[in-house]
DNA sequence: TGATCGCGTATTATCGTTAATTCAAAACGG
DNA sequence: CCGTTTTGAATTAACGATAATACGCGATCA
């Protein structure tokens, strides 16, 4: 075994102390006396002695160690997430095991598995979808701590996200707002997927009395910057053009206003353009781009603080309560310069 | 112990066979009947019975985990990274513990230390700095399997990763092909940092007769889009002007390219910018942005299958082996129409 | 002076699993 | 028909740590 580490029974052997002695003095038992504590931790340190967090999960029946699954990675604001996740979780001394579930139930599955039988303490989720939430669900109601990250008030799972369907409300308000009454959406029309933008969208337009075109829809199956390009080609290729398009995220924004670029129209004169998420490069593109903002940092610490509080409560988790954090805008050049 | 969950001891105590048969039976042991196997794996199944991975562990003395260690996640091109990581993890049956450094060698050293006790079977690594890697090296002296996605061939650890230094090269070179003499680079300083990009642009430079000239170098101090920026202005403002710029990355380089779009200098025709990884947003700037570019799958793929291979060699570790993939370039628009 | 207390440490049990060994009863063979 | 194999299990012992208990011995106390 050259591959071994060293052990208690190591440091035991070396010291004439029994294993347990040895245990109690590395972490500082006052039932040690002084002495014999600074000569055990001495030849712990030489030896370069870790404690085997493997075998101390197994009698302290806790991991500390939180699993997260995200959808997949392509997306920045998911990756912005994980490291303020990784961060917090790090600095309140867990450990942080990844999965993705590339938008596959299957997968999603096998991962909730794999995180169950490695013990996790407990789980932050961005589900695949938040219609199907059944497998979650189960989990949770065997008293495993979950959080998720993205909300469904009636979901009976906690969760602690963005508030989409506001922001979409309010970035599709300010189109209409500012002049326009032909208003594109790209968003993934799967409704399996998370509707909550496009029912903003929706809540926007009838509150102005602005009449749903399914035209004016555009799908685009994926969240690319080409994704945003074929679908804002397809959106303007309707008889009678939108004159604002909102899009689910920055990237399909970019891609949009390539497309504008590419065709002669200009932004925002002939077509205004927000976006979702307010990425570093939406600010930066060729005509800036408005965006849905909201404070990453804040939902992860509050998703985090969620969770150890539910893994804190040893016996019945608390009922579940979903929080949601209000995005507000940033306006930027896209969508500006008409009245 | 309300969140308890099913042991084997469980499906014993209900089938009235012992832990051990119980055991034997759901990993399909030939010693065991198959009337009697069925029967406990209808129990198991029933009682939606998972292994305990960390007692597994325990015994086996392998988690089948791996550790990850990233600097930090802005960079979208280490997230497609750390995605395809623990994608081809997953695909192996392996899990994926992760960290990040923050590009701070105590945090680095935590990390470390953190999968060391949590037994990780191997670690893939993005240090710091590979100038400094003495902590890694002492790992990897006692045998512990791990694998640097930044190589140094005199290391003495393995690695794979893309060769920057020729990517560098070939960047700088390219702007000397389209006819360009002074040419600056944004590119990070800190001599503990990864130079491999300043030696390739340098190594081009001397090759083509160029004399450097350190007023055309500019430490961004970070890599976000912003740095670029500033990183522009400071090397705009020498007297004479760079007529090619070579951005370490492709959000310094939007940066670059944003600053002269601001200040009505023409890309490429007063100066041309190349980037590196050719991330999305590179292709669909303003000004498409010409980058090196590297499969970063395969990139990837190597280097778990690496990692793999040094897991399996259960006594001696191979001797270190560094691979570098050579990059290529992707000329747009920002680099022609010169010469 | 013998019982009691405290101190410092050793011993034993435990976590949930796998591996090695043992064992009882049935099946077989000469 | 008795000894040997085979079969189907149970028993015991790890893995590396922590927790609970036990123990020897000097000091204290009635």
């Amino acid at each position: 075994m050259t591959r071994s580490s060293v052990r208690l029974k190591d440091i035991a052997d070396k010291t004439g102390f029994s294993v347990n002695t040895v245990s109690l003095a590395l972490r500082g038992s006052p039932r040690i006396p002084e002495e014999t504590r600074q000569l055990i931790r001495t030849i712990a340190e030489a030896l370069n002695y870790l404690p085997n967090h493997i075998a101390q999960s197994l009698v302290s029946r806790e991991t500390k160690t939180i699993g997260l699954i995200l959808t997949d990675i392509t997306n920045p604001t998911l990756m912005r997430t994980a490291q303020a996740i990784e961060l917090e979780l790090a600095d309140r001394g867990y450990g942080t095991l990844f999965a993705t579930s590339n938008n596959d139930p299957e997968e999603e599955i096998r991962a909730l598995e794999m995180f169950r039988s490695r013990q996790v303490d407990g789980m932050l989720i961005y589900p695949r979808s938040h219609r199907k939430l059944d497998h979650i669900r189960k989990i949770r109601q065997s008293n495993y701590p979950i959080v998720l990250l993205v909300g469904d008030p009636d979901s009976g799972i906690d969760a602690v996200c963005v508030d989409e369907r506001r922001g979409a409300y309010k970035a599709t308000r300010h189109l209409i707002d500012t002049g326009h009454r032909r208003i594109g959406i790209i968003d993934s029309a799967n409704p399996l997927g998370n509707l909550e933008k496009s029912e903003g969208y929706l809540q926007a337009l009838s509150e102005a009395g602005i009449a749903f075109e399914p035209v004016l829809t555009a799908d685009p199956q994926g969240h690319s910057v080409m994704k945003g390009y074929w679908a804002m080609d397809q959106l303007m290729s309707a008889a009678n053009r939108p004159t604002g398009v909102f899009a689910a995220n920055d990237s399909l924004a970019i891609g949009a206003l390539r497309w504008c670029q590419k065709n002669g129209v200009n932004v925002p004169r002939d077509v205004a353009i927000i976006g979702f998420d307010n990425i570093e490069f939406a600010e930066h593109a060729a005509t800036p781009i408005s965006s849905v903002n909201y404070a990453v940092d804040i939902v992860t610490e509050l998703a985090v603080e969620r969770l150890m509080r539910l893994v804190a409560a040893k016996d019945a988790l608390p009922d579940p309560r979903v929080t949601m954090i209000e995005p507000d805008l940033v306006i930027r050049e896209s969508t500006t310069g008409r009245s």
